[in-house]
DNA sequence: TATTAACACGAAAACGGTTTCGTAACTCAA
DNA sequence: TTGAGTTACGAAACCGTTTTCGTGTTAATA
């Protein structure tokens, strides 16, 4: 296909455009924008010639130039899960606003793709991190890749899953606060045997979300039962663990860390023919779309992950616009919020 | 805090360690690529020192240098569809192992930002593209920002949803074909009166899929009935759509062109006392958590994201990498699979 | 008419690398 | 002793910009 390759416009660039003007480069770059110092006509003349070949300036030449590159690297677990969906948006609109790009990369809960993901972008493509670390980085507790960037003057910005270990800005919810209205609501709904489904302690969040229903318990003088939570690795063990419970224990409502084991508990309580929330109220942590389309729809702790992601983007960016360094980080609690569904019942007057 | 301050290592350059070391800089350069052209003892002095101040090139710079980025674009409408996000994985996967790099943006469904995303990343951020184009690009049917990277001379795969107006790579699932199996799936376990959740026809897997669900019924000899058909731009005309299907008509089976009109469907059918499968068997396009974690979990079409990227990113790579270039493109054309779960019943004897 | 200021532009350095080419110093054989 | 061939390195160009500074030309002023 000559036709195609003949037709190509090659990116043009400043050097070519001053030499088919007979003028200098220099003298492009400032007519493009508009410098004072050349003429009108000139400028007329580089212009309109830059609009007829479709002139782009080189990103990356501007990014080497001005050792910026108006870009922020994101790093999270995974996108399969909504929260981290939203997040994005979040930080996408106001990184936008401010004419940042954004690049994504996501570390599959993995600490190795975790450190390389972070050495690939640390080296001149981006300006500054926005991060969620992998469930095996906390399980680590090896930070020696975080610490390496901010050592190299390197603005980041922790949200989520967080650690108290490195020392930078941070915007996180208040989990144990979240749980913990969570099940005084259901409490208020006239529940008073519920279950925790939880994961494992070593995961941040999971281990906050615990001490929020435990004091939650507490303050409604309902005594602790350690035979009504179920700690689950993976959607099967979940599963197993809920059918036991229901089998031999009394239970009136059932708060789980996230969305998929509310649903899990949801559809074993359905089989076992309780009706939702009559004999059984549900509330799961997450607000996406598996407990939107659940049936009944869920009850869900909503962490609003675009807050979450635009304050982490102004946190960094408020950093990287800075004139003189400071050494100030400040931790942000966004607020959680209950979205109430048909898997709860309403407030008992 | 001063003290971290100070303890900071800025980046290290070539420069710096030439000065440090009293060589030039393209000693430096040359003796950390290991060249023959340098002495043994200089090859250790500067990677010892190389190694300390842990020195990694500036990729910006490399890239400048070689004209090529090592990045791959990608650009997709949203990642809140388990679809896309598959298809993310499927092309990191490949692109990490032949050492490239993947920068993800995300149209919103938007026109506007698909064009913004496009130029932003096309002035030598990346190597080449990876693309869903946007419902509203579909609608207007303005590929220009297309034509324009293609005729830069940058390669560009299209996934999903395509346009036969844009000569390039493609990857798409068939879906007319896949359209087709479900249903002859459906007819096959029993069901005669199969309804269809579609959209409206300007996007263009909304059509293929409908294709597939007429012909299934005219091959297996089964009148087709538009009033057993819905089409909702939204999920409440969806639910409307179906609330009314239920209640005038009689329906064994429903075939629905995504998971979310699938679910919809299935808890209105639910609130009417039917039976699933029994009464009424489910199929919805789409394999994600949606379905997965509906009750009954839903059978559904597998499009195979994960492979659909991989070989995205194959045949991108496979251009980027191609010494003359050539203008032969293909289509290839990704298998489909029905994932059999609780929403339709068995196969008839 | 001589001096100065304004104007319009180009040369060159810089960002941080890679690579080509030139060359000083040394080794070795004739 | 001379010529050729190695060895080990540096200078410089280059990628595509931006920006500082210098300068020739013209216009305005004394």
């Amino acid at each position: 296909m000559a036709y195609r390759i003949s037709s190509m416009k090659r990116k043009v660039t400043l050097k070519e455009i001053a030499r088919e003007l007979d003028v200098s480069v220099s003298t492009v770059s400032k007519a493009l924008r508009n410098s004072k110092e050349i003429s009108q006509d000139t400028i007329d003349k580089v212009q309109a010639f830059a609009k007829l070949y479709n002139y782009r300036p080189n990103n990356i030449a501007i990014s080497l130039k001005n050792r910026r590159s108006k870009n922020i690297g994101v790093i999270v677990p995974e996108l399969s899960h909504m929260f981290f969906t939203q997040v994005i948006s979040g930080i996408e609109n106001i990184a936008n606003a401010n004419a940042y790009n954004v690049i994504i990369c996501v570390s599959n809960e993995s600490f190795q793709k975790e450190v390389i993901n972070m050495e690939m972008l640390a080296n001149g493509s981006i300006d500054g991190f926005i991060i969620a670390i992998s469930k095996e980085t906390q399980l680590k507790r090896d930070f020696h890749h975080l610490r390496e960037v901010i050592n190299q003057g390197m603005p980041l910005v922790m949200f989520d899953r967080v650690s108290e270990e490195i020392y930078c800005d941070k915007v996180v919810v208040d989990d144990a606060q979240a749980a913990y209205n969570a099940v005084r609501y259901l409490i208020s709904t006239g529940c008073s045997r519920i279950a925790l489904l939880s994961t494992p302690d070593h995961v941040s969040v999971g281990k906050l979300r615990t001490l929020g229903y435990m004091n939650a318990l507490q303050d409604a003088g309902i005594e602790f039962n350690e035979n009504l939570v179920v700690k689950a690795n993976s959607d099967e063990e979940c599963e197993e663990g809920v059918r036991k419970m229901l089998k031999y224990r009394v239970v009136d409502g059932i708060f789980a860390v996230n969305e998929i084991f509310a649903v899990i508990a949801m559809r074993e309580a359905q089989r076992k023919q309780f009706r939702i929330p009559d004999d059984i109220s549900f509330i799961g942590f997450t607000d996406g779309n598996i407990s939107k389309y659940a049936n009944p729809p869920l009850t869900t702790v909503v962490q609003h992950g675009y807050d979450i992601g635009q304050h982490a983007a102004m946190k960094l960016i408020a950093k990287l616009e800075e004139q003189e360094p400071d050494d100030h980080f400040t931790t942000e609690v966004i607020k959680t919020s209950l979205n109430l569904r048909e898997s709860t019942k309403s407030l008992t007057k």
